[in-house]
DNA sequence: CTGCTTGCAAAACTTTTGCAGACGG
DNA sequence: CCGTCTGCAAAAGTTTTGCAAGCAG
């Protein structure tokens, strides 16, 4: 997570873009809305801090910051989109009754897939990794 | 892949359900629509057998076969969802530039995550495990 | 200043639903 | 025959787009 405001002004700058007022609010929105939110549940948090930011910004800046790394899209069942602001390689355990996702920390996409560019020229970009199921709240 | 008209029939009958002519080209459209097509794609072929097939059957009747294990939903980057019928384990390598999509075997799930169920009480039911990035063809 | 971004509203899609009629078992 | 399933059309969502006005750099 980028903490400071500082740093997200900066990592936005870096990739060609102009840190507007409404693209901080939505990084900040991301990591308020709780685990793997969905678009209106960013829209939410982000009217908190900017009560006339509209629905297509939030929609424009997620794509963009999908585009340039800062957050994962996780396509989902019930037609929606949700936004995991942690890049990093894990499973998401999602509970198919009750619909929250729990992180799972595993061995590494290079430990289960050795030498994916060698052995078949892919160059990995991000990864999405869902196992569903029942989880143990439901389960008991 | 149930190859038969008549494994397919009797796979739909044992879980409960009818064995109706429109399911059945559904089932054999997933397999010609080729590699993880989506509704429409689907639709497309089905409408070759059946041209008075309807998209909302398709609909229905895709998410009874995902509920039966026949076929296995992916979320998709593009808004719709994508069908894949190799339910097994395995790593889908979708390219962001021409949206292809290759299966890449590997290591069980139990491997890279062992003990799912002992360590956090989940009961997998089924997986998505998708890494995103240039396909070999892309990039060369 | 320049042109990238925003907000608004409409458009475009995907997916779901209700219901009368069809048909599988 | 009974109850499930289909086809149709409309509804419900989600996501995208066009455009004038507003700001970041």
């Amino acid at each position: 997570m980028l903490s400071s405001r500082e740093e997200i002004v900066e990592t936005i700058r870096k990739s060609g873009h102009r840190a507007t007022s409404q693209r901080i609010v939505v990084y900040e929105a991301l990591w308020k809305a709780g685990s793997h939110p969905n678009v209106s549940e960013i829209h939410k948090y982000a009217s908190k801090s900017d009560p006339t930011i509209s629905l297509a910004t939030v929609y424009k800046n997620l794509q963009l910051f999908s585009e340039i790394g800062l957050v994962r899209e996780m396509g989902f069942r019930d037609g929606s989109m949700r936004y995991d602001p942690d890049v990093d390689f894990h499973i998401n355990l999602v509970c198919n009754k009750c619909g929250r996702i729990e992180d799972f920390d595993c061995i590494s996409l290079e430990e289960i897939a050795p030498n994916l560019i060698q052995k078949v020229g892919f160059e990995v970009q991000s990864h999405n990794f869902e196992v569903r199921g029942i989880c143990s709240r439901c389960r008991s």
